[in-house]
DNA sequence: TATTAGCACTCTATCGAGGTGAGTGCTAAA
DNA sequence: TTTAGCACTCACCTCGATAGAGTGCTAATA
């Protein structure tokens, strides 16, 4: 599969990097003029003949699903794979963009929704496509901290804290009106009792608490559950109209069947949740055309990359684009920022995991 | 203003439904055919050009800017004013739609977020448009728990609750060590000292605090005072892809403009508090063409309403759609949806904070 | 043997001409 | 007051012709 020669690496490095810019099929004579190559359109012809032949390229198909034999050539997704894999020179990102971007970070305010925001914006806007990022999250919950407010009459205001700084806030309606005393015991003997247990851990808790503890007991493991089952925290988005300007979303209904998939915040977690998981923190994956799982994404390439601590906190992040999107810009973006986050998690909510 | 007759108002009616159903500019022919009106295509042509002197209509102009006498004619601004305050019958929502929306209010899981993304979805569903909710919010923030949760070594996890539900997480990072019964310690007493005060309580509650608790104070000033400038809570979209199929979004460099406004969620909140603020709750407000006051919505309308307790915890929510949005389902959608996040948010929280 | 020039072919995009259809405004008749 | 009729304007579609870009193949060339 490696048996290219470097005049066809030359060439399929070209077309990719010329249909990238121009999303135009590039042809034979193009490439020479444009490149300036020192061999005739007919040598690069026959390069190119092969390379279709070896499923690198492919000539396009029009809207009427003809294939159009004058009009240039495309890269296949093997075409974007081989490029990505063996002749994209891994790059690390300019040292000033990196300031750029670690700069921004650390005059933000210490919360993470700031820190997700602004990934996802330095993302999108790196990139120039939709950008994708999710809070940190432990992979089992671990509850941490509960808080009851009385706020009127039966209704109480409980918020939960989980391991890995996930807050969760939710009204509960008790059978009878409680004062905020009793509350704060009750929270009280809770934080005491519950401290960092496991949705397991909290089953096997019952006997030991009176009818309202039990009862709250139980929505907090009905919580941690659901929590559990989550595989994503909360999902950042930014970017979108970037991928609006590209030619192959305007007006293509392929287009808007992608972006009601990013619309749908369920399904998407779904989706990274059977990618991301996958891989380990640190190695940005390269998923190209939809790889076959999505037929929404079928003209679509992500590059997702996840970041935390490895089996106790992590999150996600990436970037989803045209398949022609500039790969070498957008993989080392997206490796330096989920490094950054990396960073970030483990100085704060990261160590007291281990105790 | 009002002197229209009543032929003339059937046609403007005619001509708003038309081309509120079909996008496309209506003539007088069509109309008489379409609606079968028992009066002749050249008395309705005379009655437009009346209504075109009167300024409710127009004849569209073509993409080179040169006006087009032979297309037909739209509404104008005036046009589809007149229209909503004057022609149109105000109906209230079908009960059957009632049910199911308020139906599903009632499944959820009894949490705000819950509620905004229902709420946001129900609209963007119903209106066929993009949805706009923002979470409620006391207008002016009080303080009323804060919970201080080690993490490690000198960085700590401080999760504030003000009235109306608002939860605010951030990590501080402390000049030394401190253990987690301190910490507890700081957080009662300040949770003694500070609650329901407001901004200006608590700058003048210095002196009763040691060094630790007084940088605590700081902090919490500093995040109440950025809750008390924000004008709204989270803001919650849906049904972006809605808008993506309508005619005048497809291709067109107003509609990149108008989402990228979308996107900056401070852009929206400034838009949204420079509108809403004004109106009271209940009243639903609709502005046709960007009113004047914002070029990248000239060609949109907004129905916007505020929900909530007034002068208390509001939030607001509304649609934006095209100018020629079907006004008539749009106008009872927005009020009923707000009128039931109103008793959700009366019912839980409204209440303590007439202390 | 590898490369290149040349040629026939295909397909797209563009342009102008011509016809059709929808709409308008105006005038005059009912 | 309403309507029929007419002249006029555009937008849109179709058709044919043309130019341009690209391909594959064959034969000549270094």
């Amino acid at each position: 599969m490696t048996d290219l020669t470097d005049r066809q690496k030359t060439i399929l490095m070209l077309i990719v990097r010329d249909y990238t810019d121009t999303a135009q099929p590039v042809g034979s004579k193009r490439l020479v003029e444009h490149y300036s190559l020192d061999y005739s359109p007919a040598t690069v012809r026959n390069e190119m003949a092969a390379l279709t032949d070896l499923g690198l390229l492919r000539q396009p198909i029009g809207v009427d699903g003809v294939i159009n034999p004058s009009a240039g050539r495309v890269p296949t997704e093997e075409g974007y794979r081989y490029f990505v894999t063996h002749l994209m020179h891994q790059v690390e990102l300019p040292e000033t963009v990196q300031h750029t971007i670690s700069h921004q970070f650390f005059q933000s305010r210490p919360e993470v929704n700031q820190w997700m925001t602004l990934a996802a914006s330095v993302l999108a806007h790196q990139s120039q496509a939709v950008s994708l990022v999710t809070a940190p999250r432990a992979e089992k919950a671990r509850f941490k901290h509960v808080e009851l407010i009385s706020t009127q009459g039966r209704q109480v205001l409980m918020v939960l804290v989980f391991s890995g700084g996930e807050v969760n806030q939710q009204i509960l309606t008790l059978a009878e009106p409680v004062t905020q005393e009793r509350l704060s015991g009750v929270a009280a003997r809770l934080n005491q009792m519950v401290q960092g247990k496991t949705t397991e851990d909290l089953t096997a808790l019952s006997g030991r608490a009176d009818a309202l503890e039990q009862d709250i007991i139980t929505l907090i493991s009905g919580d941690m559950r659901r929590a559990d089952d989550r595989v994503s925290g909360e999902i950042y988005l930014d970017g979108l109209t970037n991928v609006l300007s590209e030619p192959e979303f305007t007006d293509s209904d392929d287009a808007r069947r992608a972006l009601r998939l990013l619309e749908e915040r369920t399904t998407l977690q779904d989706l990274l949740s059977r990618t991301v998981l996958k891989s380990g923190v640190g190695g940005v994956q390269v998923l190209i055309g939809g790889e076959g799982a999505w037929e929404e994404l079928r003209q679509c390439s992500m590059v997702l990359a996840r970041y935390g601590v490895p089996g106790m906190v992590t999150g996600m992040l990436g970037v989803l684009g045209p398949m022609r999107m500039s790969y070498a810009r957008t993989i080392p973006t997206v490796r330096y920022v989920a490094g950054l986050l990396s960073d970030l998690v483990n100085d704060t909510v990261g160590d007291n995991l281990n105790e």
